[in-house]
DNA sequence: AGTGAGACTGTATAAAAATATAGTCGTTGC
DNA sequence: GCAACGACTATATTTTTATACAGTCTCACT
């Protein structure tokens, strides 16, 4: 698939934004009065380039033939994030599992991404190894005491609940097997990648 | 909203279907031709009856200008089930806390409603009171031992792991505090309700 | 027996939409 | 320096579409 220019990406976001507002692919002239041209042959045009290069495709002889190509993937739903590598950004492409058809509205607030937990650290939440957390991107230091975070120490990615002192913060554990992380944010590299607002649990031992 | 005759849910349901095929409402030409009009008058009044009850907007002068109307409440998602009265059907419209946006193909096998969890009788399986389980409606007497049912005893509804034995039939709780449910199936009335497919947290005490 | 709605046929016609042709004005690349 | 391309203007010319008007036929009412 060619590369747009800027011009051309405006126009394809535009088109984009119509159809999914009316689900209705404008026509070259109503393109013409969005982007002001003054004559139908400049929206006819870029159609004709965005069809060439394969982001559109145009049915000759409809009215408001243009429909839109599956956009390399739909993208619809959350990416399920696996085991993420010390020091390494969450979103990376390498860790992702894969792409699951959840409604980030499901949660309040909306998630951003799926997280499989690993570990029993939470167990006495009633989070189990396997299990998929939803969680929304949130990288301020200041959650409130209790809420449940995705933090990164020391490059290191883990779910715990937090609390915080002063310059001390705990990420505590909710099984007596696992012992408190203690973090002086003067002495510790710490992250939040997120808060988790959901849990699911899909398939296996149910 | 006005009733439809035959005819016209036919009509309707066909706009239906193009429009979630091709996403591309149909003229009036279309329609004649797809239902072998010979005036394309036929295909106009047909839906100008469909605006008048409330199915479709038409929007006047402009090509293709069908929209179809929310439908009613879309009913997408999984219905939510609450607290189940015994002896009351599962599935009954009082019992309905509401409607989730949830993929019933997220599953698998694929979900048929949602059942809010009351109690900790299976806190040990990291299911705790106020969370949501997907199930699938199955009525066999006949699950694998260690699978995890929505069971009616005697009127009552309760979510147990499952175990057989000729006629006696164990509901295990997962959780020391309480008991497991013995039910003999010559003399208790038991009958299963569905699967546990899957597990959703969602707000509360995460 | 008469009326009205539903489901059409048949014929027009104006408006909307697609699309061709001929240019202009800058950039960018060789 | 010039060809190629992107981004247009300007003007036509078909096709597609929407939509009006005048009927026909059937069936359910009342």
């Amino acid at each position: 698939m060619d590369e747009l220019t800027p011009r051309q990406s405006e126009i394809l976001a535009w088109i984009r934004a119509r159809m999914a507002e009316d689900s209705l692919p404008p026509t070259r002239a109503e393109l013409m009065r969005a982007f002001a041209f003054r004559s139908p042959n400049a929206a006819e045009s870029h159609l004709r380039v965005l069809a060439r290069k394969g982001y559109i495709l145009l049915q000759s002889g409809t009215a408001r033939g243009i429909r839109l190509c599956a956009s390399e993937e739909e993208e619809i739903g959350l990416p399920l994030i696996g085991r993420v590598a010390a020091g390494q950004p969450m979103l990376a492409e390498e860790f992702r599992e894969g792409q699951l058809p959840v409604d980030p509205k499901l949660f309040s607030p909306g998630a951003d991404y799926l997280l499989r937990v690993q570990g029993m650290s939470m167990r006495d939440a009633g989070i189990l190894d396997g299990d998929i957390l939803a969680v929304r991107h949130e990288a301020s230091l200041t959650p409130p005491d209790g809420q449940m975070v995705v933090a990164r120490v020391n490059g290191e990615v883990t779910v715990k609940r937090w609390k915080r002192d002063g310059n001390q913060v705990w990420l505590l554990p909710e099984n007596p097997d696992f012992s408190p992380i203690s973090v002086d944010l003067q002495r510790d590299s710490l992250t939040i990648e997120g808060v988790v607002v959901g849990l699911l649990r899909i398939g296996g031992k149910l």
